[in-house]
RNA sequence: GGGGCUGUAGCUCAGCUGGUUAGAGUGCCGGUCUGUCACACCGGAGGUCGCGGGUUCGAGCCCCGUCAGCCCCGCCA
């Protein structure tokens, strides 16, 4: 039907006959002289129509032609006078001289609108969703998924060179109470019983290890029925990879190498290793376990240098056990007031008692917390002129959250020296189980098959809370890409761990008995890792949403708007699955 | 589950202290126009002010509720 794509076409085409397919623009009709501007995945072209080589039918269509119809057309590439290039198109040199026009699609006019003016604002996201169709006829939503495919295809031959070998598992599985609600899937033949959709399809790839296959990746969508963010989707595509006989070490090395070729694909050129960096310290100078290491600023503990004068409300928190930790950001002395109101903000809603600053000038300390601090931590802070000390008391699970917040903001600032554009890390030695401050409640920190570390067995039940766990996360500017792990091989050990988090063996047994019962079969030692693939896409193509990367996505409200899903069935269709709605 | 922001023409928005007939740009329809490229110019049509209730002589504007979208907290092993 083509013999060209509209976006390909250059100076090199010109006096070759071409067919062309492909939507309409816009169009500019300048009376008895019309132009089209032609538009497929590839690119736009102009189409010009003319009495003198266009045919009278041809010229009667071109003056009806709507936005968004699809037409076919025949003509002959042809350079454009000088004066009449177009530097902004890629086919700007040139245009197609219309011969003959079919429309094949004829196009309603469009709801929102595809074709925008410079400056011109995207129609609200609502109804771009609604119209999903329409929008992702964009430009930018098309180059979206092109990267996208071409990142998928990427990671899929690094992983198949490295010899892992692509695996599909069921997507009808089993329930499993902890961890994200699942969605739920009823059972037709079953009366009362359910599936459920994957929260990943992390028991399956163990299984596969257990099975021989030593090493497994999938391109899995994943499932997890909780309440939705800019960053997350109700289902969500992960890179998902297993391999047997390895260390944490091993499994970082592939990861580094998906990550090397999915940013290289990208057009950036980075290196691995990675650097590692312990929970613990990551907590301690950055406040949060996925730091953003493009930037210096780092948190330091003062509690150490308070001194007799400090505020009193500076030594009861100390005496009760917390830490005086603070941030000194270079340039901030000249912070405005509206500036460090917004980090106190910050440091509110962490639930700190407040943000306690002082700025150094040349000729000594200046702001709210020159009292509160007092001159004898003041004289030991070892702050330049210019600089801004901000600085929270309290519990290291307050200042934490509240510090990283305050780092975050202020690292924007203009001044505050980016030292990369590309900082990943790995952040190892991630605890093993996580104690609610507020309810002492213990759960596992991530899910209960990974491997306590090797150092810390003994500490698995002497003290559970500072055994360290062999889980590891990838983190890139801020970002946590992906975490994995090596996991428990031995049954006994895994029975150790059910324990601790409160359950009991004969719930082990019927909720995870089929992976008990693979262990005891003749496991080898394995781990792995998943990478968050809709939120890499993200952030390679730069995008603002993780629905500008995916072709149908849901709202924040987990409604499909094109498609309209979910939605009511009759009750014929409940009859026949045993339900009775509610609703 | 909680908080915040938004909702007026197909689209993007304006709409004063509550006061006459709710406006603009763009798109759409009709017309003029042979080198435009957000073509230009002339004319026209187009409104459940998200929905429901209330206050008021009078509500796009104030109050209550509700729906939808977005952002955040909780949640997301």
């Amino acid at each position: 039907m083509r013999t060209h794509l509209c976006g390909e076409l250059r100076e090199s085409h010109v006096g070759t006959r071409v067919r062309l397919g492909g939507w309409v623009h816009r169009r500019r009709n300048l009376g008895g002289l019309v132009f089209v501007d032609l538009r497929d995945r590839f690119g736009l072209v102009q189409v010009s129509f003319n009495p003198a080589s266009a045919t009278g039918e041809a010229m009667q269509v071109a003056e009806q032609l709507t936005s968004e119809a699809v037409v076919l057309i025949e003509g002959c590439v042809v350079a454009r006078p000088p004066e009449g290039r177009n530097a902004e198109l890629a086919t700007g040199a040139i245009e197609v001289l219309a011969e003959t026009v079919k429309v094949v699609g004829p196009a309603t006019t469009p709801a929102i609108p595809v074709a925008r003016g410079k400056g011109e604002k995207l129609a609200a996201e609502e109804l771009r969703l609604k119209h999903r169709i329409l929008d992702l006829r964009r430009s930018e939503l098309q180059a979206n998924l092109v990267m996208r495919h071409r990142l998928l295809q990427r990671a899929r031959k690094a992983l198949s060179d490295e010899g892992f070998l692509e695996v599909e598992t069921p997507i009808l599985t089993k329930p499993t109470p902890e961890g994200a609600r699942d969605y739920l899937v009823p059972s037709r033949v079953h009366p009362g019983e359910f599936y459920a959709l994957p929260q990943s399809p992390q028991i399956y790839k163990q299984l596969l290890m257990v099975a021989g296959f030593d090493r497994y990746f999938q391109i899995a969508r994943c499932f997890r029925d909780e309440d939705l963010r800019a960053d997350r989707q109700p289902e969500f595509t992960q890179i998902d990879i297993e391999a047997s006989f390895v260390a944490p070490d091993d499994v970082q090395r592939f990861v580094e190498r998906v990550l090397v070729e999915l940013w290289g694909e990208a057009g950036h050129d980075i290196s691995a290793p990675f650097p590692r960096l312990a929970w613990r310290d990551a907590m301690e100078r950055f406040g949060v376990d996925k730091p953003d290491l493009r930037f210096g600023v780092e948190i330091a503990d003062v509690s150490q240098a308070v001194g007799e004068d400090a505020a009193p409300f500076i030594r009861e928190a100390l005496g009760a056990g917390g830490r005086l930790r603070a941030l000194s950001v270079p340039g901030a002395a000249e912070a405005s007031r509206k500036e460090i109101d917004g980090y106190a903000a910050i440091v509110k809603e962490a639930k700190a008692g407040g943000l306690i600053w002082a700025r150094r000038t040349g000729s000594g300390w200046e702001g709210q917390g020159v009292r509160a601090l007092g001159n004898e931590l003041l004289g030991r802070l070892v702050a330049k002129p210019g600089e801004l000390v901000l600085a929270v008391v309290g519990p290291d699970h307050v200042t934490s959250p509240a510090l990283h917040g305050v780092r975050s903001l202020a690292v924007r600032r203009p001044g505050i020296v980016r030292l990369t554009d590309h900082a990943f890390c790995w952040i190892v030695d991630f605890p093993l189980f996580e104690t609610d401050p507020v309810t002492g409640i213990r759960a596992f920190a991530h899910h209960p098959f990974t491997s306590p570390h090797p150092d810390d067995r003994d500490r698995l039940t002497t003290d559970p809370d500072r055994c360290r766990a062999l889980h590891y996360d990838a983190v890139y500017n801020g970002n946590e890409l992906g975490s994995g792990s090596i996991r428990i091989t031995d049954p006994a050990m895994q029975a150790v761990v059910f324990e601790l988090l409160g359950i009991e063996a004969q719930d082990q047994q019927r909720r995870f008995g089929f992976l008990l019962d693979a262990l005891a079969s003749g496991a080898p030692p394995h781990g792995g890792f998943a990478l968050g693939f809709d939120r890499i896409v993200m952030l390679l193509a730069q995008a603002p949403s993780l629905r500008d990367v995916i072709a149908f996505p849901k709202t924040t409200a987990a409604r499909a708007l094109f498609e309209g899903a979910p939605t009511p069935v009759s009750a014929a269709d409940l009859e026949a699955l045993h339900l009775r709605s509610l609703a």
